[in-house]
DNA sequence: GTGGTCTAGACCACT
DNA sequence: GTGGTCTAGACCACG
C-alpha cells in the first residue's frame, strides 16, 4: 500500500501524514521506530523533500513522533494515542450533533448522507 | 430558553453565538429583524458587555448578522445559509468517517458512542 | 429602464434597493417624494410584495428612505448623500489599494483585470 | 518596519492582523513556521496581550494560522491563499466599478482620487 | 511557559 | 442611546 493517491483531493504532505498516523495509532509501526529518512521517503515517493519534510513537521505538532537533529525521526509513546483519537473523533460526532439539533436537523439523516457517496464499507 | 449553561464546556460567547444562529437558521428570526443590544442583552445574561459584543461579532463574521454603527445588530439575508450550512456538517461526517477507516476503527461503533451519555432523541 | 434583471447575480431586493438608490442619489427623486406603495410595485415587477418589503427596509435601513405607517415611504434628505456615497467608494478603494501595497500586488493592474470582462464605458 | 501605526485608522488588532497576513501572503513566513506568542508580541509591540490575541484569532478564523494549545500558533498551509486573495480583491473592484456606473460617477476619476492622499507608487 | 476566557471599567464615534 | 476598541488584571487548562 503507496500512501499518495493522486485522486484524492487532499494536499501530497496531508496524504503521507495520514498513512503514518494509520501505521503509528493501528500499531504497526512501534514505539521509538525509527520512520524512513526524509530524503529516502522522497525518492521511495517520486515526491519533494519539502513535502516530506511538512508531512513530518505536521506529525510532530501533532505529536506522533519525535525529531532527534541529525539521527531521523521517531514514532512516539503510541500507546495511549489510538484511544485519545478515537474520543477526539467521537467528541467531534457530539459537536456535530449538537449543531444538528440546535438546526433542528436529524443528526441519523446527515450521517446517512455521509455514508452515501463514498466506497462504504464500515 | 435561556442561552448560557454553565454545565456546557464551551465559552459563554460561544453559546450565546450558537443560539442566534439557531434562531437565524431556524426562521424564529427573520431578515432585518433587529437582535437586542450589546449592554441590555448582558444585563439580562448577567454576563459582561464584551462577551456578548464577543459573539456578536463572530455572527457577523460568519455572516450571520450586520452591524449599523448606533443603530444596532441586525439578521442578514438568512435564505440560504441553512442548506449551506447542512453540507458544511456531511462534509465534517465524511471526513471523519475516511479517518476512522484510516485507523481501522468503525466508524458506526463510534456513531453510537457519540449517542451515548447525552439525551437522545434525534 | 427596468430595475430587474435576472442574470444580474444579485439578490432582486437587492437589485430593486441598488435601482432606488440610484434615483435618488442622482437626484431624479427628491427629497420627501413618495416611492411607489409595496404592493403597486410588487405588482408592476411581477415579484412578490415580500421582496420589495425587503428592498425597502434595506433602504430604510440605510438611511435613503422613511417610512410613515399607513402613509407609505418616502426620500430622506438626498442632497448629502451622494457625496458622502461617492467618499465611501474612494474610502474603499484606496482599503484596496493598500491591502493589494501590502500583498506585493499591483493595485493598477487589479483595477486593469477589473475592467475586463464588463462592458466598459467608464 | 514595525507593524503599529498610531495615525492609521485601523483598530490596532486589524493592524497587526495584516502584518502578519502579509508575512504569510507574501511567503516570508512558511508553512508551520512559529508566531510570536502573544504575551511577548505584546510586549514588544507595548500593547495589551488581549489586543494581540484577537489579533491571531482573527487570523486563525481567517484560515491563516492555527493554534496549538500551550504549544504556539503557527502558520497554516499558505499555497493557495494569494491566488484566492487576490480574486477578491478583483472581485471587491467590480462591485465598485458597477456602483459607481449606477450612480453616474466615473469609476476611473474615483480610481484617481484613491491614489491622491497617499504615497503612492503602485 | 503557552493559549484562551472573562470581568470591570474606560474612551471614542456615530446618531 | 448604540456599537467598537482598548487596558488592566484575573483565572483556567494544557504540557
Amino acid at each position: 500500500m503507496k500512501p499518495i493517491d493522486y485522486q484524492d483531493p487532499r494536499p501530497i504532505y496531508e496524504q503521507i501524514a495520514a498513512y503514518y498516523k494509520s501505521l503509528i495509532l493501528r500499531g504497526i509501526m512501534e514505539t521509538d521506530e525509527k520512520l524512513p529518512s526524509v530524503r529516502s521517503l522522497a525518492m521511495e515517493l517520486s515526491t519533494n523533500p519539502n513535502t516530506v519534510q511538512r508531512a513530518f513537521t505536521e506529525l510532530e505538532h501533532e505529536g506522533y513522533i519525535y525529531s532527534v537533529s541529525g539521527r531521523g525521526n521517531f514514532v512516539k509513546d503510541a500507546s495511549s494515542l489510538l484511544t485519545k483519537k478515537q474520543d477526539e473523533l467521537v467528541g467531534e460526532l457530539q459537536t456535530i450533533r449538537r449543531e444538528a439539533g440546535e438546526l433542528g436537523l436529524s443528526f441519523d439523516e446527515l450521517v446517512r448522507q455521509a455514508q452515501n457517496g463514498t466506497d462504504g464499507q464500515n
